[in-house]
RNA sequence: GGUGGCAUAGCUCAGCUGGAUAGAGCACCUGCCUUCUAAGCAGGCGGUCCUAGGUUCGAAUCCUAGUGCCAUCACCA
């Protein structure tokens, strides 16, 4: 691990002390900095040294400081073999050996580019975090596969990280579906209808809704205005009713209460595991719900917050550009903000070493973290600085947006089973599988199916929302899932062959140069840890897996084009399968950090 | 109205802290399976980087203004 570290850092490291010193014995000027870039693929070289920028230093023509430049560095860095100077650009072509030299630090380290965990740098990242009044949907989705791969990723960039989610199991929302279910329930539970408790509940919060709509609509025939209809319709009154029942503690309430959030429970399982996602920590804002308000005490203790006449408490933002925001209702009773800023500082004390968190929601709260994290600030607590709303754009159907009310949604579970469908359609149509066993297939168009869903929506910056269309189904050609898997799967079948060829790859070898596809390839696996570094600090999966996608196109160009097994001497052959081992072992990597898993065969 | 986000090829998206002729995939068109997996490869077609100014040797990228879409601004969660 160090290894490729001293190689990667030092030639750009050698070359800027280089160039500072041309420059110092050859114009006599000092360089504070040498800005270089990866040179273009038009253009023969490797890494390229900009020269506009010196001109401010030096005066002159860039062409010639360029040619100057490069036969100094030519002459005194042993890995510069060759240079060309365009326009302002120097381009330094770097020795094969340096490439050889570098692949073989990395050749041995199955885990090349992630870092060793470090505990005293633990974070908490939240997802999911659903309602409990029903199923979760395609929004949902993106959420859970958000999540979980920045997890991942804070992880492999060397973080101690708790996954958690907080479950939203009480209010209105759940009293809506129980309410339903004791009306028009006849008892139905998820053993009698055969139905996944998450859609049985679901269909109650429906119905809960079409009911609510037909009261209304009947009260503005009646000639009540429409706004005092939405408030007074006879189902919302009774179940508000009813929550203010769940929070007295009313045994019956609560016991229905826990039944149905359990069918959910089981249900939400289900989807979690089918998704491949999974949590070390559950908070449940039922238990959640109460803290935070000795906070707000404390704060308007300390003049942070404000008491209003009718007894609210508020917070003024106006100086921080953001605007007055409450804290406490005027009965005393918490909102929103004073529970998530109890939640937090109860996260700190179950978890003492944690020293930031991660909010995996939706961009439509954004303001509301903005004044959160604010708030944590003001209060004082030192980890308030390390708070990041991970924030993402909606998925929205060509019709609109999605609405559980409406019952205009994609669901997650559907979703997922269409998607095995489609793989098992095409794998059945491609037949090369004809001797795995039932059992083995099913596994694989799973593994391929959600392959293609995650990798679809990952491969989106998460800030951008996400145009779904369920009529044109997910590819599974070109920029995919199951382009890259079935790369990894071809890498695997070489070196299946590799021992038929009677070759042991694992021997060392020594190559004295390389095929331009080598070449790149080797460049390619060399920015891994950098990428890895580039999706933490962005906490976007989407760096990885345009890296990935870049990496694979580079091999399947490779594969094409250089044969291993005829033609080359064993040297040559040894060394490219170690090679093609090595790109499939970063395949691997990175699309474990994406949460999707990779097959054997395809 | 205030605030925030987004705007790149017919469609879906890359484009790192400003750098060379703006890149991929899909779709459409041409080639490549008697040799390692063709869910692949090689190539073609396709662009006023929303508009107008500005900063700079250099702007898709930074600044200002405008346009469009989305979100948000509740004693809802």
């Amino acid at each position: 691990m160090q290894a490729y570290k001293r190689i990667t850092m030092s030639i750009q490291t050698v070359l800027e002390a280089k160039v500072k010193e041309a420059i110092l014995s050859i114009f006599k000027a000092e360089l504070p900095s040498v800005e270089f870039q990866p040179t273009r693929k038009d253009f023969d070289g490797d890494i390229t040294v900009v020269v506009f920028p010196m001109l401010r230093i030096v005066k002159g023509n860039p062409v010639q400081i360029g040619e100057q430049l490069g036969a100094f560095l030519k002459d005194e860095v042993a890995a510069v073999t060759d240079f060309n100077v365009v326009k302002g650009f120097l381009n330094l072509v770097l020795s094969d050996t340096f490439y050889i030299d570098f692949f073989k630090t990395i050749c041995d380290s199955p885990d090349y580019g992630l870092v060793a965990e470090s505990a005293h740098n633990a974070v908490m990242v939240e997802y999911s975090s659903p309602n409990t009044n029903k199923p979760l949907h395609l929004g949902h989705i993106r959420n859970n596969l958000l999540g979980y791969s920045v997890a991942e990723i804070l992880k492999a960039a060397g973080k101690k990280v708790y996954k958690t989610q907080i479950i939203n199991d009480r209010g209105i929302h759940i009293c809506k579906s129980m309410l339903a279910w004791q009306r028009y329930g006849n008892g139905e539970t998820p053993k009698s209808t055969g139905l996944k408790g998450d859609k049985l509940v679901g269909n109650y919060y429906v119905k809960f809704n079409s009911v609510y709509n037909s009261e209304i609509e009947a009260l503005v025939a009646e000639g009540i205005e429409r706004k005092v209809a939405e408030k007074e319709a006879p189902s919302l009154v009774e179940a508000q009713k009813m929550l203010l029942k769940w929070e007295a503690g009313d045994k019956e309430i609560v016991a229905l209460w826990k039944e149905m959030n359990g069918w959910v429970y089981e249900g939400f399982n289900v989807t979690y595991k089918n998704m491949g996602v999974d949590f070390d920590k559950l908070y449940y804002e039922s238990d959640t719900y109460l803290l935070g308000k000795d906070f707000v005490a404390d704060g308007l203790q300390k003049g942070i917050f404000y008491k209003k006449e009718d007894g609210s408490v508020w917070i003024d933002l106006t100086e921080d550009g953001l605007d007055e925001k409450i804290v406490l209702r005027s009965d005393g009773t918490a909102v929103y903000m004073t529970q998530d800023i109890g939640t937090a500082i109860q996260r700190v004390k179950d978890y003492p070493d944690i020293n930031g968190m991660v909010y995996t929601v939706g961009n439509e709260q954004d303001y509301h973290f903005k004044v959160l994290f604010l708030i944590l600030k003001k209060l004082g607590f030192p980890w308030a600085e390390q708070l990041h709303h991970l924030s993402y754009g909606m998925v929205d159907l060509p019709s609109g947006k999605m609405k559980s009310r409406e019952g205009t949604v994609v669901d997650a579970d559907d979703l997922m089973v269409d998607m095995t469908a489609t793989a098992k359609q095409i794998s059945e149509e491609l037949g090369k599988l004809d001797d795995y066993a039932d059992s083995e297939k099913e596994e694989l168009y799973k593994t391929i199916g959600l392959g293609a869903l995650k990798y679809y929506i990952l491969k989106v910056d998460p800030k951008k929302r996400i145009l779904f269309n369920p009529e044109e189904s997910v590819d599974f050609q070109g920029n995919t899932g199951p382009f890259i898997q079935y790369t990894f799967a071809r890498i695997q079948s070489v070196k299946r062959n590799a021992s038929d060829h009677g070759l042991n790859w694992k021997n060392s070898t020594e190559v004295e140069d390389l095929h331009k596809k080598e070449k790149e390839l080797i460049k390619q696996l060399l920015i891994f840890p950098d990428t890895i570094h580039l999706a933490a600090e962005n906490y976007s999966p989407a760096v990885i897996a345009n890296y990935v996608y870049d990496l694979v196109k580079s091999f399947n160009s490779f594969y094409q084009q250089v044969p291993i097994f005829v033609d080359a001497e064993e040297e040559k052959k040894v060394f490219r399968i170690q090679l093609a081992n090595k790109v499939g072992e970063v395949i691997e990597s990175s699309f474990k950090l994406l949460g999707i898993q990779v097959p054997q065969r395809m």
